[in-house]
DNA sequence: GCGTCTCCGTGACAATATCACTGAATCATT
DNA sequence: AATGATTCAGTGATATTGTCACGGAGACGC
């Protein structure tokens, strides 16, 4: 979406622009939805809660992102089924049902651009749904530790817990993976920080 | 989507209107998307594929559905990454990638029945990514039990096979739950077939 | 320095997946 | 009806992953 339609957000009808601390919950599980969200700077993350207080990262949401799950509860009237934490400070814009459903009427390049949203995160969490079918515990781990490796170089900082939380398993076995992982010369632990000594290892695991 | 507008797919510029047999494959795992899908009968399996050969059923499609992935696919310009078989003989309506989104721009009826699979389709997806990650194997195993049971009566014709293929595990899992369930009287194997004993006990199963 | 919290390691065990094989039931063919 | 092919199900052995219950080590505020 171009910057004069965030422009246009910000000065449509009822807009609330508000600004969020980190590490706050924006939304829970079976919270009404009422408004459309756009995130205008920092990162949200969304995961799932199951009835045992397990937790699971589906997707984040970034600077000049709409939150899609938000954008399929409202189209379905439905109340939220995830939650939202802001992991940084985040700068918010709030539109109202109303208005959302009428600009998606009138505004051809909204409409693409949550269409875009919309095919974008269904793809992508048709992806994640089939890795965590068929993926070893090894294969995620290396998965999420090879792309953070290629976004922000080695010192890879992460614990144990989050990085469970990430592929959808638990600390022990993060934790004993990453032993063996290391064992292997591949990465070496540290707290709250994993190094990744030979990148083309964790390929390897990748592609088997 | 209303009857007439069934009809407007229909005549629209370029329509191809098409019959499949069942246990057809429909596309495939990296085909490229051409159209947009619609189903006026009959029934569509659309499930993941491995590297390694497994599967796991994503969703299915029925009389007056179209395929979110293909329309997913078609937005974003992606090619498939999962596979369609007929699960009947099937009655499609395929429209040219480009009368569809002309359809898009030019009709809020149309926009409205994709936008509404987007977000059906979107929640369900999280649902089933929800219930992989958190539920055990006796769970979802009395959850689709259940549904069958609820839709069709109690003899549900499955093969341990397939029920594997619905919940993403692996046939001989099934068999020795469905061996422990049995045992328990909760139901009773047969060849292709299983015969539900104690709704109440299949519906306590999920309940924990 | 002291308590408190977070992060990590570990053993024991349970649940699930995978592999290799077997036999039984079904079906098509003659 | 006999034959052979195919589908469906049962089972033991083993590997992988998840869960529970700890304990210890480092970080941090006071």
């Amino acid at each position: 979406m171009s910057n004069s339609h965030i422009d246009e957000l910000v000065n449509c009808e009822g807009a609330q622009n508000t600004m969020v601390p980190a590490n706050q919950t924006l939304f829970s599980l079976g919270d009404e939805c009422k408004h459309f969200v756009f995130v205008r700077s920092g990162q949200v993350r969304v995961e799932l809660l199951s009835t045992s207080g397990q937790q699971m990262v589906l997707y984040r949401i970034q600077d000049g992102e709409s939150c899609v799950m938000t954008t399929a509860c409202l189209l379905g009237n439905n109340h939220y089924f995830a939650q939202a934490l802001s992991e940084t400070q985040v700068d918010l814009i709030l539109i109202p049902h109303a208005v959302f459903r009428t600009r998606l009427d009138t505004s051809a390049e909204f409409r693409d651009y949550v269409f875009d949203g919309f095919s974008a995160r269904l793809s992508a969490l048709m992806q994640r749904t089939t890795e965590l079918a068929t993926w070893t515990v090894d294969q995620r781990i290396a998965s999420v530790l090879s792309n953070l490796m290629q976004s922000h170089g080695s010192p890879v900082n992460l614990t144990h817990d989050q990085l469970a939380l990430e592929i959808g398993s638990a600390r022990e076995v993060v934790s004993r993976r990453l032993a063996a992982f290391e064992k292997q010369g591949i990465v070496a632990k540290h707290r709250g920080q994993i190094d990744i000594l030979d990148a083309s290892k964790l390929n390897q695991l990748l592609a088997q």
